[in-house]
DNA sequence: TCTATAATGTTATATTATTACATAACCGCA
DNA sequence: TGCGGTTATGTAATAATATAACATTATAGA
């Protein structure tokens, strides 16, 4: 992400994919859909609700509850986080192989990185059988450095 | 917690580790704070900054201010965690040996369980160091069903 | 076209948290 | 004991995040 990458690709493929989620399952990508997703993949940092409520200038004369509906919609079908530690969004780098995904943020450039399964799926969940719980829905943020900026503060 | 367990005991253990602690560290356990804590105790689920305000009656004509800065020390020092997924806050349950400490929140019964260590936070290093990512602080905390609301609703 | 439903607009308000500055309590020391 | 710096608390205002309730508009089918 540092490094140079084509971000316009991020932003076009998530919206493709997202249209395509939508297509699949019947559901309405509209406009003021599209434009907030879009406007969450600006960066592959998270974005805040009273930033993006901003940022929908032109048509969208938007207030609250458009920009929280809207981020309601797109968390619903898989397309978007929300960060509970940041209260902020992220748009779901792979909304349709999805699992127990957690997110490394950085605190130097602010990226957050979205990552999946693995051995820490399998030890949360064997943990949980240990405590005989049963788990509906995990929250797994670990803030710190990311290698780029740890590279670039040596 | 559910069960019959004499809930005074836990309360009365909190402060007085409280109490040792800031005394060893030499810090003040304040009035405020005391009271802060115990509120914050009145039960094993979490506790919102609003509701604490309002239980601050009596001599305590308490603002915002004054419970978010109580709770600023409370969790620096360890006594109490912040739940972000909740906006709401526990005691802790073992603020001495602290280390890799996740949450488990029945949302049946709102209580909220403090686990420690062991495999899952193994498997949180080595994930973050493939990842070449240095963690400064993990929230972990899994929302869904304890043994004994699981129990109770067979 | 008509109608039911889904989406968005609008106003108001709830909830969570911080800034900035004033006052009071406490502690070490003259 | 009284002084002076530091820490803690009080207070007023406001920022930041989020939802409730109801009105209007767009859309898809019959
Ligand atoms: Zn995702
Ligand atoms: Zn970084
Ligand atoms: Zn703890
Ligand atoms: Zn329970």
């Amino acid at each position: 992400m540092h490094g140079n990458h084509q971000h316009a690709h991020c932003i076009e493929e998530a919206i493709t994919t997202a249209n395509r989620i939508c297509d699949e399952r019947g559901l309405r990508f509209t406009d003021l859909r599209r434009r907030v997703l879009e406007l969450i993949w600006e960066n592959h940092g998270s974005a805040k609700a009273y930033d993006l409520l901003e940022n929908l200038g032109g048509d969208y004369s938007a207030k609250p509850p458009t920009v929280y509906r809207t981020l309601d919609f797109l968390q619903e079908n898989g397309l978007v986080h929300k960060i509970n530690s940041l209260n902020a969004y992220v748009g779901c780098s792979h909304p349709l192989k999805h699992k127990d995904c957690f997110f490394l943020i950085c605190s130097a450039c602010n990226e957050v990185e979205e990552c999946c399964g693995s051995s820490v799926a399998e030890a949360l969940r064997s943990m949980a059988s240990e405590q005989n719980f049963r788990p509906d829905h995990t929250t797994l943020e670990i803030e710190g450095r990311c290698v780029d900026c740890l590279k670039a503060s040596q």
